[in-house]
DNA sequence: TGAAAAAGTTGTTGTACAACATAGTTATAA
DNA sequence: TTATAACTATGTTGTACAACAACTTTTTCA
């Protein structure tokens, strides 16, 4: 669904720090090009093997970055959130997307040609170091996670999953929720295991005191604790 | 160990395709801030936790870039070979190195003060591009890697690795010798498994007609079959 | 509002792989 | 040349977790 009725919304260059080192020409040259887009819970943004064509900014809602793997069993990579870009990477590599991005719940997004981009890109230095820093900082993340996913045990993959949520989206302050609520399935393709475990290991998790569950929604009891386990299994 | 003699030798800015954006003055600053270094067999080039201040340059040998795991378990995340250029992520992301990186064999490189890097980047906007399009790719590498390193069963496991290192070092023409022998011990650190299990399910490959190990030694006889276990498992 | 679908929960069973042990084999160096 | 260490090889045992099943609760939407 693509419309053009932003009245009401920042402007694309005021989402993100990224865009900070952007001239005035060049911050009307992205606006011009920027299309207001929504997704609805569970849509498809883009999808493994598509040649990429836009940059997206999310202005509300989550997203996830998947890859499917063997037997449908997803792996997320990383979520996306409020003012972050993405789907931009495939793009410089050369390459087809190697994942997918699907709305974790329903999204308000700008998309840019990614053809639009290059061009500021290779006017504007500055935009290029940002770009750079912020590859830099996922591959760093990806680095340090394949060791996680591939040699923690069940407790700790789930306890760095909790805790990897907790500083991306935070809790709410009066009640202590976890803000970034997913399902239980979500939550056991990001930490590499089955619903099942996931589910089994959060009840362990509340019985000792870590969390609450109440639902579908996870109240943070003592966070310590829980960045111990991360590191202790 | 720092030397200055470096006759005989490419100079930097000639090693690698990336450094062709670069002016002549750029080329001659590059060189002037480039040291030569050689580094023994199994020697440290960085260690995790430290602040980055090197790009390296590699003339000849093989490094490997890893991670240490639980339990001194060593995950390999990626192998640079002649030309390549390693040791600026961290640098660039603003942080320590999340990573480690030792010489599989003697290695001879060239060293540049990540300082002067980030100068000619400034400066120079198509390495930037030139940049950002390695990262991207580095990036996608590994995000189609974690899957393959959670949820292929050994066989897949191994099969990749060994399918990754032909394409990267390729095999000897007449023998067709696997170039990049490593270890039982780093090949099992590169696929996600213990050393004896790398050893049993070489030994596997072998009677399956896949390769034949001829001690350290690997030769690659059935090529697309190899690639199909990758698949399949 | 009520039926169907989706998400969550809990228990059981089977197996892939780590951990460990032991021994043979090949490099390294004194 | 021999001693010592590092690497390679193979068998055994234990366990962490996937796979599956069956059942309950919540959500969706007609």
């Amino acid at each position: 669904m693509v419309k053009n009725l932003t009245k009401g919304l920042k402007p694309i260059d005021e989402m993100s720090d990224i865009w900070s080192a952007l001239t005035h020409e060049e911050r009307m040259y992205l606006r011009e090009n920027t299309k207001y887009q929504e997704f609805k819970k569970g849509e498809m943004i883009y999808c493994e093997g598509e040649m990429p064509e836009f940059l997206y900014c999310v202005i509300s809602g989550k997203i996830k970055i998947f890859k499917n793997g063997i037997g449908g069993r997803q792996q997320i990579l990383r979520f996306i959130k409020e003012g972050e870009n993405f789907a931009f990477r495939a793009y410089f590599a050369g390459g087809t997307y190697v994942t997918s991005a699907t709305s974790l719940e329903s999204v308000k997004a700008y998309s840019v040609p990614l053809t639009v981009i290059r061009q500021i890109l290779e006017s504007n230095n500055k935009l290029a170091m940002a770009f750079i820093k912020h590859l830099s900082a996922d591959l760093g993340d990806i680095d340090s996670r394949i060791v996680s996913l591939t040699q923690k045990h069940i407790r700790g993959r789930l306890a760095e999953a909790l805790v990897i949520l907790i500083d991306a989206y935070g809790v709410e302050k009066e009640t202590g929720y976890l803000k970034g609520a997913l399902s239980r399935e979500d939550l056991a393709g990001f930490a590499n295991m089955t619903a099942s475990n996931a589910i089994r290991t959060l009840a362990a998790f509340d019985s000792e005191g870590l969390i609450a569950i109440e639902g579908k929604k996870i109240k943070v009891l003592n966070e310590s604790q829980l960045r111990k386990v991360c590191l202790l299994g």
